[in-house]
DNA sequence: CCAGCCAAGTGGTCGGACCACTACGGGTTC
DNA sequence: GAACCCGTAGTGGTCCGACCACTTGGCTGG
């Protein structure tokens, strides 16, 4: 019945699999240049329209990159690449599941910033205290959220791990970060999330893993906390969606 | 100059942004039919074929799901729906960042497993050694595998973060653990890993939480040392990609 | 030798046509 | 009256062909 090549799905979708699998393969290596949309497109015997569909979907999951007038290329596939999805989880969720993100967001943090606090260097030290004390010199909330996610990406990036980096950025995108803290902010935590930072810093500085991994769960279990007081609180209308 | 509709990026770029917006705004609610891509493409003024670039790319993450000749809807986006890509991430990482991914899943999986024996119910711990007692009965890899698989799955599932298991899930999907475990086990690592996966149940039906999350980073850190040793070892091509 | 231009080739966009499938309703049958 | 069948309108899926916007590299003219 069925020749050499069956049909499952949409042909668009077994064109992104095939991709995929020329990458998985080996016969397509991160930064080559693919061939042209349209002669993609008659290789796997479809319409130019379905190629391009296929394209966007794996330009959109990071594995592709489109340069207008140049052609297509594979990415680096480097984690930052491929899990910049991840961000879009954490705009689209709401209630519980922030509560969840911010679980595994606490887990993977504590461990980094323990790996941190064995293996940096002193040149990232001085760099994630410059990140801390332009935190504490301004007032302006966009400016310190734009610090305080440069602090916590340099630490994980010192961790050794850049998966486990591209993933906390993900957990920490500005958008998630904004919802979210508008409201803690608001009830004055300035001077607690100073401290705590202050304290990541110190286990840092002394490279004391225990010390760093406690006050790193510290700092984002205050917020856990928070967010999880706010869903199941008084207002009927919970505050971050 | 530009007016109430500046241009930015493509106008397919554009609309997967004001469809994710509608989303996070509320404009759109999980589950709820879209209207056809005819009249979504006249809402934002473009055309269908771009339209239907941007539904797709929005399909593959998770976020709308189309149904031929019903129409598109709004996933429930769930933690699941949305993590489904992570398992891309996993399938076309090579070398070191294999390492980082199982390091990553090292830390994910000790904890929930420390929680699922604080809170797993007696149905579930039962689910639990059913996958147990079939992946020591058989000596078919496919099947061990999917047992396997299975096993640490529902303890995920026990450990009350949705958001945790679906992120195991595609640390641990079906092609990852094929590439990596095909050598592993060529080594005869079958008693060992029962071993483990006896002492992590003996945890669970303990209830003991230090000794199920040190029973599961042993098992993780097994695979990830192995693993570790192969891309540095002798041979100059490295096993897995 | 260099600067500038120009043309070929690429991805980006558009419009329309047709196909495959679903869902709904009216009609038929028991 | 209820269950079934089937036609049909409407949906997403696919294809085609044309044109636009941009990059690139070679060619031309100074």
């Amino acid at each position: 019945m069925d020749e050499a090549a069956p049909q499952k799905g949409t042909v668009t979708q077994r064109a992104i699999e095939q991709i995929k699998a020329m990458i998985a393969e080996g016969r397509l290596e991160p930064g080559q240049r693919l061939p042209t949309e349209r002669e993609l497109a008659v290789r796997l015997g479809i319409s130019r329209s379905s190629m391009r569909e296929a394209i966007r979907a794996l330009t959109v999951l990071g594995v592709l990159e489109a340069r207008h007038g140049s052609g297509i290329y594979v990415t680096a596939l480097e984690a930052g690449d491929l899990l910049e999805t991840f961000g879009v989880v954490a705009d689209l969720s709401r209630g519980p599941r922030l509560v969840e993100l911010l679980e595994v967001r606490r887990i993977l943090e504590s461990t980094a910033t323990a790996l941190a606090a064995a293996r940096i260097t002193d040149d990232r030290l001085a760099a994630v205290e410059k990140h801390l004390a332009a935190m504490n010199a301004t007032d302006d909330p966009e400016e310190i959220l734009a610090h305080d996610l440069a602090f916590h990406r340099e630490i994980a990036a010192a961790a050794g791990n850049e998966t486990m980096a591209a993933i906390l950025d993900g957990l920490s995108s500005r958008t998630f970060r904004a919802r979210v803290w508008r409201g803690y902010q608001e009830e004055g935590a300035f001077a607690r999330t100073r401290r705590e930072h202050a304290a990541i810093h110190r286990a840092l500085a002394a490279r004391d893993p225990e010390a760093a991994r406690t006050a790193a769960a510290a700092h984002v279990g205050e917020v856990e906390e928070w967010l999880r007081a706010q869903l199941g609180g008084p207002d009927p209308r919970p505050g971050p969606r």
